[in-house]
DNA sequence: CTTCAATGAGCAGTATTTTCATGGTCTACA
DNA sequence: TGTAGACCATGAAAATACTGCTCATTGAAG
């Protein structure tokens, strides 16, 4: 589990650090808010420790600037500054919480394990499923109605899409931009090939067929109950 | 973005949903804990805002068996009980936050848009409705009266258009412009025909009729109580 | 060198979109 | 009350767009 944290008081800082160091976490550490954020930009955490009063850029801003680029760690902002209108702004800037010091390291505790509980759950066995079909995120397989089937590496991230978006129409622009991670429109009919591949693998030997297209808009997974 | 408020004391509740009930809010409350657990499992909500001291079942308990149910959806305590021994419990059990009452309703209300921001992001489910007429953006479905019904994409446009000015009447060249997305009058009669597709398929088995004519101003989609 | 995933091109078949022709309905006005 | 003209509904046919599938080629991996 790591966590950044974000503090420019050296003194403070070592002190949360070894706290969180004595609980297993681990920890790195930014002393203005321009580096974190930067750190935080650039890396994976599971979880952002930040002060809101900081050098070269205040933790509102690094919130801000994090959010901005689409990046959903949890932040727990963590100042002096215990206002309500301090608390507003922070946690509208993005923050998931908002403890105000001097406070009591348990509670500290108590709230990093309630915001990192969820992205904890999520490791582990992610399995997909619609219907009958299996899908299992980590260890690549996937089964339909308990028989293997073996996949390609393109062909395993356009059903994964599909899973994750069952009951969904997806148009062939999200395909290509989501799956095949360009937005380039070539004309070509790569998608059309392998959906026709899925469903030889997916649906041809099953019933009910799972994979359906909807003329002018894309392609659909799901049970049908219409026509 | 709909609310459970599970707090025994009626005038403490009814503050809190007048309070979020003016940022429209979509509060349902709950006067003990076991009735609120129970609302909690059965039904989806975007949040839930639970006081610990509560007849029948504590917040913890509460707390820890909709977790049980393997249900994620976001839990804020608000209790009278502020020492950090009691906020561990709180978070531990299963809570995203923890506000100590009293509080000011501003904070409540910036700890409920944190809370509750990631659900939102998520990919909105929107319906649109008129009477029995359901039709979902994203999946691209159509029910009326509980029965699916299918449409080509340019049907499916043109009721999504009409829905979203539903009671509304709207002339030939707003629907050409916003349908067609074009301005060139071709002088053809491709609405009338669409019209007549989607009433075939959309009013012709049920009542009552939805799509009527306003004769030379254009088309409304609404319960006509009229006629 | 062989194998196989990845992709583009082409074509046949199908579904959708549009036009066209006909007939109906409503309204204004003599 | 009768009728012309504007407006609308509808079936069918024509035009078009879209999709499924095969085949050939490329390029990477082993």
């Amino acid at each position: 589990m790591k966590i950044l944290l974000i503090e420019d008081e050296p003194k403070v800082s070592a002190f949360i650090k070894k706290g969180l160091e004595e609980q297993m976490y681990d920890v790195e550490q930014a002393y203005d808010g321009f580096y974190g954020a930067k750190l935080a930009i650039d890396n994976e955490y599971d979880l952002v420790i930040l002060d809101v009063i900081l050098p070269r850029m205040n933790g509102v801003e690094v919130c801000k600037l994090i959010r901005q680029q689409n990046i959903a760690v949890p932040i727990l902002m963590l100042t002096a500054l215990g206002s309500t209108e301090d608390k507003i702004l922070g946690l509208d800037s993005g923050a998931d919480d908002y403890l105000v010091k001097p406070f009591e390291f348990q509670e500290l505790l108590a709230r990093i394990r309630a915001l990192t509980r969820r992205s904890q759950e999520s490791v582990g066995t992610e399995v997909l499923k619609v219907a009958d079909l299996e899908l299992d995120v980590q260890k690549k397989t996937v089964h339909r109605n308990g028989v293997p089937i073996s996949l390609t590496a393109r062909e395993f991230a356009l059903l994964q899409y599909l899973l994750r978006n069952k009951e969904r129409v997806v148009s062939r622009v999200d395909i290509i931009e989501q799956v095949w991670e360009t937005s380039f429109d070539t004309g070509s009919n790569v998608i059309d090939v392998y959906i026709n591949f899925l469903r030889k693998k997916i649906d041809k030997d099953f019933s009910p067929k799972l994979i359906h297209t909807l003329v002018g808009m894309g392609y659909v997974l799901k049970e049908m109950e219409e026509k």
